[in-house]
DNA sequence: TAGTGGTCTAGACCACGGC
DNA sequence: CCGTGGTCTAGACCACTAC
């Protein structure tokens, strides 16, 4: 046994593979969430939690930039760094899939699938995904629940021509971005999302079991990989009365 | 005169007070806006960039991962950083005002205020800015213009107790967010979101010109200042008809 | 003046991918 | 193998704030 003055300090692991600074975030994080820090009061100096963790200032920055950046923590030059009493930590610009999601939010998601196919595309739709006369999608149309109850309709459209591969073992059930991952090795993807709101019509109200011309949420989401190439194309209908954004916004800086 | 095999490859400034990674991400962004760069091919790498402009690689590397964050480029380890061939270029974490917002898109932004005074909040709003019994906030309420179109209104609150100073010579037309910061010094700021659909009551219809029960957004936003305290409350109603939401979300690693 | 965070250097070593 | 980006070091100087 080694003896420490703090039983919670336990040195970094340099062998890990993971990198120090996020150890360090990590750490960091926990000790926040323990209620180590105070209200007002600044953490250790970056040369204090250099120095007992036997790291370089540069490697501390990085862990705090990070939390910076979300949000739970704030810097002062020539003051300190402060937690920035504001309870959540989620990363609001990452895309979650509707079954990440919902998961994330202790309740249960299911769908039923109305069609799934191949077919022409819409016009906007082979606009988004920069198809030619004759390409055709893969759409895929499905009813989202939420713990049994219909959240939304989302009807997916992926070029055939990229995703033939993909299709032939691709269950629905799964996430097309781990599919992606795994198969074409995509790190990257940005999802371009349009927020509008409407009135059900009398089909969406059937489906969702809610009067007709309801308020609801209209997305439709399109997704490129790392090189700029379209790859999915999404449009939902959300409810209103069940389904809220919630979001987290930064300000710096004047 | 000095020589330059390219005549846009000025040196950087170091007496400017701009810092040197700045001045690189600002110089990417020209290149990529240029066109400078191919859509498949590597950029110079982090070495030769380093080289070229005289800096060191934790410099140049600073600035690649702000590009990094905000989608402009994406790194591979191994192969080098690629354009990611995504057009915007804008922060969606930052908050913007209605102001900000409208200018940045090339439009008039105007307001007419209906309403403006100290005055008992409602429960909700109590709540939300953490007041007593007895507390009273400003309440300023007002119909929003984009180019003389009536877009949303919006009811903001703040908390008496906190801003009694502020608000002796604060024209409703000034950003509250450029006065907190003149004012008070405050640097950081976290505004939590909640975005709903509902239908226009016939007040809200008559204010905007649409039709009563049409589809509207709800807002309401929580501003909180660097030390966690609320310092506003905003509830507002945006038509549907004339105004969307436009994001970018981002998916890395599996 | 002393301490803070912000920037920057000139190296080092590593993991990874392509050749 | 080499070149790439990712991590890390041990310093340096600066700007800022508080005392």
């Amino acid at each position: 046994m080694i003896e420490k003055r703090k039983p919670l300090n336990l040195p970094l692991d340099r062998r890990s593979g993971v990198p120090l600074h996020l150890q360090i975030q990590q750490r960091l994080l926990a000790q926040i969430r323990s209620g180590e820090f105070m209200l007002g009061k600044p953490l250790p100096s970056i040369q204090q939690i250099a120095a007992s963790m036997g790291v370089s200032l540069m490697t501390v920055r990085q862990a705090m930039r990070a939390l910076n950046e979300i949000g739970v923590l704030y810097s002062r030059q020539g003051v300190g760094t402060f937690i920035s009493g504001i309870k959540m930590e989620r990363d609001f610009r990452q895309v979650l899939s509707f079954t990440e999601e919902t998961i994330a939010r202790g309740s249960t998601p299911t769908s039923k699938v109305i069609s799934f196919g191949a077919q022409q595309p819409t016009p906007n739709v082979q606009e988004a995904l920069n198809l030619g006369e004759k390409d055709l999608v893969y759409s895929l149309r499905r009813v989202r629940y939420r713990d049994d109850v219909p959240l939304g309709i989302e009807c997916s459209s992926l070029p055939v021509q990229l995703f033939s591969g993909l299709m032939e073992d691709f269950d629905p059930a799964d996430s097309l971005y781990i599919e992606l991952a795994r198969k074409y090795g995509v790190q990257f993807m940005v999802t371009d999302e349009v927020i509008e709101v409407g009135g059900a019509t009398a089909e969406e109200a059937h489906l969702l079991d809610i009067a007709p011309h309801s308020p609801v949420f209209h997305f439709t989401r399109i997704s490129y990989i790392e090189n700029g190439v379209p790859v999915e194309h999404v449009k939902s209908v959300y409810s209103g009365e069940r389904y809220k954004i919630v979001n987290r916004l930064m300000r710096t800086k004047h």
